[in-house]
DNA sequence: GACGACATACCAACCAGTATGTATGTTCTC
DNA sequence: GAGAACATACATACTGGTTGGTATGTCGTC
């Protein structure tokens, strides 16, 4: 009850409130997040949280340029382009994805990035644009592996890397909503194997040529 | 202000509430729909409407089985059923959604089933399992097509059906929160045309053949 | 006159937000 | 180096609005 914190250290303050907000946003979006349970997780009251942040948006927008952003660098675009070959840097990402979810409690939240998106962007443009640039930084860097890997003589020269790019985040998105419904990983599995059988037709050896 | 309908039609009621209640849980998902604004729109009161669903939450239930399946059933179970080739039959789902992005306003709302899951399946039973029957029906349907046009020569026989299947479901899921994020049908585009071309390999006429 | 189908009025809980107060730290002045 | 002046970083108490939900009343039909 009684917070434990040192009261004074403004950074270790906003720091806590990113946490706690992350958390509750996680649990149960951003709309049916209550300020008044980050506090209580936090032990900071109101005041600290409106001089930090303004308003309930401004925290909102601050989760995700400095807690979710982040975390998708960090979790899927570090190892995906610390991989010797973007085929084999994609098939780590779905891995490292599903592992993700195979922590206890994950599968029932889905991915952050999801979440928000399907509950904000088609609402609030401060979202839209902010989970916008989290997402065209995601494509971006598998379409920039990819068009790496095709100068490299890894990747067939045709692929139009964007076009993949996308459509591999896209599917990923959608086979954690899947799994999430479920209850049960089984449906990410599916799709993960589905799509790694895919990234075969990638490579720069042709198992078949389409006419020229 | 005053009721234009008539008072004493309890289906009609019903109905109604129905229609308003699926349109307000569309915007602005379940959590944040408000029953006020439900009774605003029809002009009935709370009162008739806690008669018909005794809650919110049996309100809810009620629009995903007398709205939402009924919806995915008739605009894209139904076309791919009675397609002649359970191949064009996937084609003509991905066409078709792509259809119904392309009308004003829908982009920026998304897809209703996925919503709904993203929003509810991790924090209400009742929602999870209503909505686990649409994507297991969505499912089974593209697996039980899929497997018959194994049978008529029309698909290659080693294909999973049900791994396809659920890959498919999930990678328009995503494809239709990517292109809701980015307010432009671009990435649902890519992700389509992505799909289709994947199809390829499902025919039964193997244009590469894996070792036996 | 009984029951189905509402209508009205009200409630407690919760919500984001704010006005105001205060303890601490820094800076400037002499 | 002492003390005033000021800004930072909170803390407390409160507000107006909205929420889902309910208790009770009433009208029309069989």
């Amino acid at each position: 009850m009684a917070p434990t914190r040192p009261n004074r250290d403004a950074h270790a303050t906003r720091e806590a409130l990113l946490g706690a907000a992350f958390d509750e946003m996680y649990k149960n979006g951003f709309r049916a997040a209550s300020l008044d349970a980050i506090l209580r997780a936090t032990g900071v009251t109101k005041g600290a949280l409106y001089y930090h942040f303004g308003s309930k948006q401004g925290l909102g927008y601050a989760v995700v340029e400095e807690r979710v952003k982040p975390l998708v660098r960090e979790r899927y675009l570090g190892p995906f382009e610390s991989a010797s070959d973007p085929i084999e840097g994609l098939k780590r990402m779905g891995r490292r994805m599903q592992e993700e979810l195979e922590k206890t409690g994950v599968l029932l939240l889905g991915c952050p990035v999801n979440n928000l998106v399907t509950e904000m962007s088609g609402v609030d443009e401060g979202f839209r644009s902010r989970l916008a640039d989290i997402l065209d930084e995601w494509r971006d860097t598998i379409s920039n592996g990819l068009r790496e890997g095709i100068e490299r003589g890894l990747v067939h020269p045709e692929v139009d890397t964007e076009a993949i790019a996308t459509f591999y985040v896209a599917a990923y998105q959608g086979a954690c909503g899947f799994a999430k419904n479920a209850h049960d990983i089984a449906p990410f599995v599916a799709c993960r194997e589905g799509l790694d059988d895919h990234l075969q037709s990638l490579t720069a050896r042709p198992v078949a040529s389409r006419s020229p």
